[in-house]
DNA sequence: GCTATATATCGCCACATAACGAAATGAATA
DNA sequence: TATTCATTTCGTTATGTGGCGATATATAGC
């Protein structure tokens, strides 16, 4: 018997139920994404972004690595994932051909043309 | 291309990210349920339970009927809730022996036994 | 070591939301 | 028709949460 499988159950639901995280989720399909890129395509302070990645971080959703001065967040792959994937998975297709989805997979092809180092020099000069 | 997957999606994933609603939903897996025997299990206001009631019906994750002066709630069955039955599967699973819901579940048997009709008396007497 | 800089943390504010009790609604029955 | 009563709706209150800017942390490069 476990003693609080809802903890962790609803750590997942409350992270889930912010639609900035899930834009988060959705845009790390594809490949582990450098922060200030995942700040580009949401149009947020990057402390509001971190405060959000914490949360997914929080509740299993996402993994991360520092590499110097940027750090990387991931979806969980393997065991670490196996929780929470089927989840993920129903919000994937939930938002299979959503069109806010699909802009911002449009909006993130541009952020990842530039690397970390220009992308983070623009954002600098705008200020 | 949906233009709004998005808002349905959000609507089930705030609606499964309070623990009352994570219970009810839970509690009606086996079968239909009166109000008053949700309220019962939860030991929530009426008037409380009532409201969540209201916003999982917005999210499409419980359908209801009126027989007389009851309300009875159940999952959507079919097409209804195709949408939102992975999803709901999955919390399930998650919640698969956890303790508390099995203390749910204990207090649900208790509170099936008798009928509305008995169960109100009961709560009316107590409040 | 010092500076620059990407990210994280903190403090604050505005708004959302869960809880309750009171009042409204609507169906059953006297 | 009037009353009873299960449920819903409404108004209020307390707490939670997302947003930002300021500050702290940590790493790269001088």
């Amino acid at each position: 018997m476990k003693r609080d499988a809802i903890r962790a159950t609803m750590r997942v639901t409350k992270a889930l139920s912010d639609r900035q995280r899930v834009r988060i989720l959705m845009m790390l399909r594809p490949g582990e994404l450098c922060v200030c890129q995942i700040v580009e395509v949401l149009a947020l302070a990057p402390s509001t972004v971190s405060k959000h990645l914490s949360i997914l971080s929080g509740a299993g959703l996402v993994d991360s690595r520092k590499d110097g001065r940027w750090a990387y967040y991931r979806l969980p792959e393997g065991a670490d994932g196996a929780f929470s994937r089927p989840v993920l998975q129903w919000v994937a297709d939930a938002l299979r051909d959503d069109a806010a989805m699909a802009q911002d997979a449009k909006a993130l092809k541009r952020a990842v043309a530039c690397d970390p180092e220009r992308l983070t020099r623009r954002q600098r000069e705008r200020g």
